[in-house]
DNA sequence: ATATATCTATCTACTGATAGATATATATGT
DNA sequence: ACATATATATCTATCAGTAGATAGATATAT
């Protein structure tokens, strides 16, 4: 986990590291303030509920995602290839983090999520399925663009489970070839 | 909820659809004790931990589905296409039952899972990706047969996610063309 | 002096788990 | 057929631990 500047940001790296792996009940006021180095009533004071903190981790995942990817049509400029920069982002998750995809997670739980969780949590999803379309139109139509991203974000996101699951990397690669396909 | 024979599989039953909804850490003793309309020190007596009963929700949800799916070389026996028929388990999910798959969810857990509800996760993984080469095996060589086991069973997984997350089932139709393509 | 951040202490509710009493059904012996 | 023994299943009551959340004191920095 990379140096925290301040002790909110800290709380939500903390958080973020223990919903990738375990869910939105794998973490715990008391549990974040440990690891962070201060009581619980303080995580309450940046983070007044539960569900106020669930929702700032998968803001601030989907927001720290997107920066370090840019604009598609940036990279595509920069002749660089968008979609596999994309896949780069996901095979990150699994090699350096040894980690789900946050959204992932909390996608899969969607039902049992409190309502602003769930709202962040779509949010991400179609900020991935908007970046994906806006990356396949250079090739495509946009009706197909879409159909291509959301083909993409599913295997990526599927890829990382049974590759996080039966502890082989090599099952994300071969998943990962039928994007290129 | 098909009706329970059991008290023991009125208990497996209700603790499968509360994981599929919010994860392993979203159901509880008392909670499924006041659902089968028993008192929780009853559900120990079947199952005395939470993980033994962690376990045998995940090795009953997939016995359930391999039953029902019956076995590849007599479906293609039959004229029948197994992979159609591995899809429509999936999509049988999504349209009847609205939840994710048991051991989708568990295993983009599956580091903050018990060591039995683990093995049981991966072994459901591994009964896929038999299963799928064994179907893709028809028409195809063995490696390039479990790869694309392995393409399909990530492709199904990733679009349950992403399609329930959005609460769009056309997603769902959308990824899974892929793996027909 | 004011705003920001952290602390101690505490509340109620729920968690998994256990001990031991009790009921119910099945099987056995006469 | 009836009484007894055994195994199965459920109950009541309780434990220690943890959960999210809050009130109010205290410290730190602007």
């Amino acid at each position: 986990m990379t140096k925290a500047e301040s002790k909110e940001q800290a709380i939500l790296m903390t958080a973020e590291a223990l919903v990738r792996e375990g869910g939105y009940n794998a973490f715990s006021f008391r549990e974040i303030a440990k690891i962070v180095g201060i009581k619980s009533a303080s995580v309450h004071y940046h983070f007044p509920t539960k569900e106020d903190l669930g929702a700032a981790v998968a803001r601030y995942y989907t927001d720290k995602l997107f920066d370090s990817l840019g604009e598609p049509e940036d990279l595509i400029a920069d002749k660089k290839d968008p979609i596999e920069a994309f896949i780069a982002v996901f095979k990150h998750a699994l090699i350096n983090d040894k980690k789900m995809c946050l959204c992932g997670m909390l996608g899969a739980e969607i039902e049992g999520l409190p309502k602003a969780v769930a709202a962040e949590t779509r949010a991400f999803f179609e900020r991935c399925i908007d970046w994906l379309t806006r990356a396949y139109q250079e090739n495509h139509p946009v009706g197909a663009a879409t159909k291509k991203a959301q083909q993409t974000l599913s295997l990526l996101e599927g890829a990382l489970i049974t590759s996080n699951t039966l502890k082989d990397i090599a099952v994300f690669d071969n998943a990962v070839e039928l994007i290129r396909a």
